[in-house]
RNA sequence: GUGAUCGUAGCUCAGUUGGUUAGAGCGCCAGGUUGUGGCCCUGGAGGUCGGGGGUUCAAGUCCCCUCGGUCACCCCA
């Protein structure tokens, strides 16, 4: 019998681990900068509470959410994206406005994988609820592109549109339904008939057939009403005065019914797979009451795929987890608790240190220092212990020195910043 | 969910028209005399050829099923 990681699911370990590991590390300290705190929710909910929120018709919801019941015969489903949680949690808790959150999360989704796509994949992202403001749509398209700077990545574009509110999507969702059935037959074989459930995802439609139909289709940026259009205007003239470039990308439409206003998405240009989003979200004015809370709650956010992160870095040959080489590594020819004792003395004193746990012979302990990359071996044996004096090797020079154990940290500390 | 393609040692791959004990490089382990690595040399461990069934005197090599990987569509991170 062997079992074998589920379907779409992977076993991350170093060096992606680390680069990971770093990746969370630098937008944690990036984002904390602007005031937001770490949220960590509960990775399955209600399956209510995504079904609501993404939306149950999106292809999120009917066809890619895990979705089980417990045995107590709740209904719940493991998290898909991570806005859901985040703004339950913030109805839930009753917490005070604005509040502003981040988290690193698995989102679960049953797709098929292909490239830069899991069943269970890593997301970033960042959430304010509370504030309508302008201000905020800026701040977050800021953080998720300086972001991306930060970690060395440039080569992105970043595409900005503005869904409406309950206002005017409704009535530019009349108009382009009617410019589309008026053009029905000229669609592609899949948007015939389906682009009556949801004629925005023509929009986004890649086939030749489709695009050429709506190349003339009615826009939305034209048909916002006047304080959508003002609210757009001002998200994009914060953006200009940030330097931050963008396309407007009046046909972007995305995968959750939630979103309100804004929406932006960035896509890699270093990607040549049709996974290019990196990263995407928006404004969602109406979700806050949609799953219960007060209403004219409004908010945004957005969320970054941490395994495209990771193939954006390899395409570019970005390595912002290097590999570490311990300082010392100890060649012990006498008894084997001789190794854990001074490694642990050493260790307290921010040196990183390693050793062969097996005791081998010494040319054997002396590759293992080799492969390790060490920059000293510390070399002691019954002589060494004798003498009390410990030999230290320069692993890239071959020198040798001897030094008492009492003084054997402060030699080291020494020769490691000599050496650099 | 649909389609394409692949699946031989830890990794990258060879394995002729089906034919004796399945190979290489790298990696790993151990040696190359008395306590010293990197280069080099020698040796070793490691594979039910993804799994199951079938055809055949004989299958890693052909056929079917199945499980996985990769890629594309759909959709998304």
């Amino acid at each position: 019998m062997s079992f074998q990681a589920p379907i779409g699911t992977r076993d991350i370990f170093a060096p992606e681990s680390k680069t990971i590991g770093a990746l969370i590390a630098k937008f944690a300290s990036l984002v904390e900068l602007a005031g937001f705190d770490l949220l960590i929710s509960p990775l399955f909910e209600d399956y209510e509470v995504f079904a609501r929120s993404a939306g149950q018709a999106s292809e999120v919801v009917s066809k890619e959410m895990y979705v089980f019941s417990d045995r107590g015969g709740r209904e719940m489903a493991l998290r898909p994206e991570g806005t859901a949680s985040v703004v339950r949690a913030f109805i839930q808790h009753q917490n005070p406005t604005p509040f502003k959150a981040w988290y690193a999360t698995p989102a679960f989704r049953y797709e098929k994988p292909q490239a830069g796509r899991y069943r269970q994949h890593h997301q970033l992202g960042l959430e304010v609820i509370g504030s309508a403001s302008p201000s905020c749509d800026i701040e977050i398209i800021e953080l998720a592109t300086s972001f991306l700077k930060s970690i060395g990545i440039s080569n992105f574009t970043l595409l900005v549109n503005s869904m409406g509110d309950e206002n005017c999507r409704p009535l530019y969702r009349e108009a382009l339904l009617d410019y589309l059935g008026s053009k029905k037959t000229e669609l592609c074989q899949d948007h015939q008939d389906r682009f009556k459930l949801n004629p925005l995802r023509v929009l986004d439609c890649k086939k030749p057939e489709c695009t050429s139909v709506t190349k003339d289709a009615p826009m939305i940026d034209a048909m916002l009403c006047q304080e959508c259009s003002s609210h757009h205007q001002e998200v994009l003239k914060g953006l200009s005065l940030l330097a931050i470039d963008f396309i407007s990308a009046p046909r972007l439409v995305r995968g959750f019914d939630y979103y309100t206003r804004t929406t932006f998405e960035i896509q890699s240009n270093s990607l040549d797979s049709s996974q290019n989003a990196i990263g995407g979200g928006g404004r969602y004015d109406k979700l806050v009451e949609k799953l219960g809370g007060k209403s004219e709650t409004p908010g945004i956010g957005f969320g970054m795929g941490l395994e495209r992160l990771v193939l954006v870095l390899e395409a570019n040959g970005i390595e912002i987890a290097p590999k570490q080489s311990p300082d010392v590594y100890l060649v012990d020819l006498s008894s084997n608790l001789n190794s854990p004792v001074l490694a642990g003395l050493l260790r307290r004193c921010g040196i990183s240190v390693d050793y062969s746990y097996e005791k081998g012979s010494m040319k054997s302990q002396m590759r293992h220092a080799n492969k390790s990359g060490a920059t000293l071996a510390i070399i002691f044996g019954q002589r060494e212990l004798e003498r009390g004096l410990y030999k230290i090797k320069d692993l890239a020079t071959g020198e040798e020195s001897e030094v008492p154990l009492t003084a054997i940290e402060e030699a080291i500390l020494e020769k490691l910043s000599k050496i650099g």
